[in-house]
DNA sequence: ACCGTACTTCCATGACTTTGGAAGTAGTGT
DNA sequence: ACACTACTTCCAAAGTCATGGAAGTACGGT
């Protein structure tokens, strides 16, 4: 119908809400693709099913949920999605928290 | 037994997860609790609970997940049990993480 | 028009989470 | 010893989430 209608949703910057960022968040297949994007400025869904080595619904169903809470940008470019992470949104809205997380090791640092 | 057996169980510093901290946080409730604790040294389980109106039992298991997750400390304190942020241990593990989560407004910031 | 690739949605299933009342445990005052 | 306060644990019900195969949609090439 509208634009709207032909358009991937995503939340506008200030409907980012910090605890469904944190709860998309907390879960380990959804922090690696999240890292993974900050090392990548953009790629596709298959890159990163590849990369976790997820079938294809599973990490529709991620990608999807990080969509939705404003953690990730999906452009369509031909049959491809490019995600992104919206780190200018996310920096905008919650300074810090990207680097905070992307900058942490995956566990056993610094010791 | 020893020391452990009569104490809280809490994560060591080292053994704090990243996914964990996200996850438990992720919850409007557990997030309120750790804005709370941050402007406010130490408090005790009746505070927090009188402070978001939730019965103790309710309280007490979000206050569990906390702990355990290594984001709040709790001490014995007579019949009372002292909660506080593990903010230190949170900052030298995953810096900037807290202030960026506490720094935020509740949603409608600046707009 | 047809096919292949890329991705999404549907759906069932099993696992985990949240809630809160009731019962239990543990210090403290008398 | 007894009662009181502070908190934890148990339990069951209801709800939410993650997984992945199968079917569906959409774009691009031939």
């Amino acid at each position: 119908m509208d634009v709207v209608a032909r358009t991937i949703h995503h939340p506008a910057t200030t409907g980012i809400d910090l605890a469904s960022v944190l709860r998309v968040l907390g879960d380990p297949v959804r922090l690696e693709i999240v890292r993974l994007l900050a090392t990548l400025d953009e790629c596709t869904c298959s890159t990163i099913q590849a990369h976790l080595d997820i079938p294809t619904s599973t990490g529709s169903y991620h990608l999807r949920l990080l969509r939705e809470a404003g953690v990730t940008r999906t452009r369509a470019s031909g049959t491809e999605r490019r995600i992104s992470l919206r780190r200018d949104d996310l920096d905008e809205r919650f300074p810090g928290l990207v680097a905070s997380i992307v900058g942490a090791g995956n566990g056993d640092g610094p010791g």
